[in-house]
DNA sequence: AAAAACAGAACGAACGTTCGGTTTGTCCTG
DNA sequence: CAGGACAAACCGAACGTTCGTTCTGTTTTT
């Protein structure tokens, strides 16, 4: 049972969510086993949310937060751009692979039809305006930016969720192809 | 409501089951709902099935067989390997897109955490199985064969997933350029 | 006439939520 | 610095509802 700062559990019972619906799914995810793992009451689970609903919610406000966050971190604008594009690949794939949980819990929650109040892929989009397509004036292949976005950072996702731990060497080539995929010729 | 042959309502149950679970999720996804849009009384439905978890496995189950057969189709080993790729492509995507809600279906099943007794990927490998990596005398680069599957038929999945429609002309040059990523120079 | 398919009321269990009361923290006043 | 007052944090039993499942009986098929 995580214990947090200030004797406040609110942060607690969000870990638990977490916990419970990628171990077991939102189906099975009882208040009452909430209440178990994150050490309180249903009582005062209450008196921090209003309902189960709620704290989903909650939970996924703050893992699109923290996503963001580490997306970008160390980025900027002016990189070259070949350098920038690895540079974010690594980063997603360091996201992903430090917080599995977070990630199973984002793709559970767009698919069980929860209202996606904002947009699940700001991350992404927002890197993306750097490499708009040829046609835009940007260095990328002349497609729609979703093909882009799945062809890239989608393929870092589904790597990283694997069970199993690539080679740093290969991985490497992968984003370099990956590259030379999407670039403009 | 969709009326089946032979006044069956089994067919009917697995159907109102896939819907249900598609537009609101595992969680609230109650008997009471599949028997209204099946048509089938509660009491029918354990008839044929001996509980909900039943009913799912058996959706689960039915959609994994039509996915095997469609995705082979019209594919033999003797083609050319270019060709067989893009040949599996095309009716990956076709897939796709002709079944959306049973692809939601799979996706959130896998990741709700139920038992996939047997394995989810099959269509996928019996085809890779053709193509192994230059190392075993493939013709494709020589990284792990997940690696090359998210690279090729995940990046499938999910462009078919999307609520856009591609051009023909550009997903022709997606295939083909993937095509290039992948095989071994 | 026997079996399979079907209907719908009924039941117990489990769920999300509420409620009354207790503890802990904070801050004001003398 | 003691003490009292107010609010926020907390507990867990209890409530009403809804869920998955069962049961008894009827209709349809073979």
């Amino acid at each position: 049972m995580p214990s947090k700062r200030k004797g406040n559990k609110r942060d607690a019972i969000l870990d638990a969510m977490l916990d419970v619906v990628v171990e077991r799914g939102f189906h099975e995810a009882p208040m009452s086993l909430i209440a178990e793992r994150s050490g309180a009451s249903t009582g005062v689970i209450y008196h921090h949310f209003a309902s189960k609903e709620e704290i989903i919610q909650a939970v996924y406000e703050r893992t699109r937060l923290l996503k963001t966050e580490e997306f970008l971190k160390g980025y900027s604008p002016e990189m070259d751009a070949r350098d920038a594009f690895l540079h974010v690949w690594a980063n997603c794939y360091e996201f992903y692979r430090k917080h599995p949980r977070e990630m199973r819990f984002m793709e559970q929650y767009a698919l069980a039809g929860f209202p996606c109040v904002s947009d699940p892929k700001a991350a992404e989009n927002q890197f993306f305006r750097r490499f708009q397509s040829r046609a835009k004036g940007g260095v990328l292949k002349d497609w729609p930016q979703e093909i882009l976005q799945e062809m890239t950072l989608g393929l870092v996702a589904r790597l990283a969720q694997s069970p199993r731990k690539w080679k740093p060497a290969t991985l490497r080539e992968v984003a370099e192809q990956t590259w030379e995929s999407v670039k403009a010729d």
